[in-house]
DNA sequence: GCGGCCTTCTGACATTTGTCATGCCCGGTG
DNA sequence: CACCGGGCATGACAAATGTCAGAAGGCCGC
């Protein structure tokens, strides 16, 4: 019994040596290969495959979203993502997703096809360096807000501009910027960007 | 007539499958692979390839680095490098320090194996996108204290904290951010550092 | 329904940044 | 040699940011 699988990586170079290389085990076959978020939900419309292999950042929307409207739009078929910046709360919202794998792009081709049907047949599988990274990440503490108007800092805009564009005044903004840069033990907003970052809770 | 070839990334699965590819090719053979820096400049020394194939972004010491060092001690040995994200600055470093060849990893393992072989036939290739990409950003405006102090500042210190690092008085520090932050018409230290990042100024 | 937490605001204050003018020392260039 | 640009510094001022206290409304759980 041959397991179909749909391939999706903007990187040209990996998507097709990925393809080439997992084509050769004889119970996997690429029937379906996207570049872009859009793309990859296309394919899978049109070639049912029954996994899908996402790469985590794509153009359009990101290998978490494509799995979203997976989830809804074809339920057997099942969710695997592969990344190469393993951020803990990247995984957590891929688990949320209903994401069934999760895997850093350092595995080799080799155990990637197992871990292919391993998901395949039902069941999970998490890389475990990523998996303790994201136990030891813990939960964030910011509430919603406070990661909203953090993400919205993001870039380096002022305080004027973020109350603007969150549609709240500047000094609530700022106390909500105070209190997630405590909450992170931060030195300031754009330390707690990159350590919020760093976690994967924006 | 063969060419013999080092692969370097830290991904295994895509260097693996790269790998595999590659060898198909019947006049490529790929005499090693490292997954680090040091690992591709120690593997170099041993097996003496006629072309190596960098990723960018590495642990240890990024392909620019890994470039230099090859230059100066295998000067026979081609370098090609390829990257995920390519700024513009890259490119530029990278040909600087004898890169023979500087390719996004979008292109396909069919055409890569042609520019292999451009490469190591002595001449020289430019991913077309990236080199006008390059061209439009022009060189970089910034002094080199102000590109220091500029990196510095990046992961969000306060002015006491990077004025120590640098052995700058603070007053210095905001001058220097002060002028960087106008060469490069942004609205403060840390979109200034979001934009030289984007350009490779960094 | 009371206590607790989140959201939202205001006002006040200390600190940090951003900006500008000005000055000095140095190495190169005409 | 005189001049200029870059590196480095200081001092002063305005603006942005960080911190704190306080207060009102909403929602949830007990």
């Amino acid at each position: 019994m041959t397991v179909r699988l749909l391939l999706a990586d903007d990187e040209h170079l990996i998507r097709g040596a990925l393809a080439a290389l997992l084509g050769l085990e004889d119970d996997l076959v690429v029937v379906a290969e996207a570049a872009s978020g859009p793309e990859a939900l296309a394919m899978a419309r049109a070639h049912e495959p029954d996994v899908a292999v996402l790469d985590l950042q794509m153009p359009g929307a990101d290998g978490v979203k494509v799995a979203t409207s997976l989830r809804a739009e074809l339920p057997g078929c099942r969710v695997l993502v592969v990344t190469s910046h393993g951020r803990p709360g990247h995984l957590k919202r891929a688990l949320a997703a209903g994401v069934r794998g999760f895997v850093p792009k350092t595995v080799s081709a080799q155990r990637l096809a197992e871990i292919i049907r391993t998901v395949h047949a039902g069941n999970r599988y998490v890389d475990p360096e990523l998996a303790a990274d994201a136990i030891s990440a813990g939960d964030s503490p910011l509430t919603s807000r406070e990661a909203e108007v953090l993400e919205l800092a993001a870039d380096g805009a002022p305080v004027a501009e973020i109350a603007e564009r969150a549609a709240l005044s500047p000094g609530t903004v700022r106390n909500y910027l105070s209190s997630a840069v405590s909450k992170l033990d931060a030195e300031n907003r754009h330390a707690a960007v990159r350590l919020a970052r760093e976690r994967g809770w924006v």
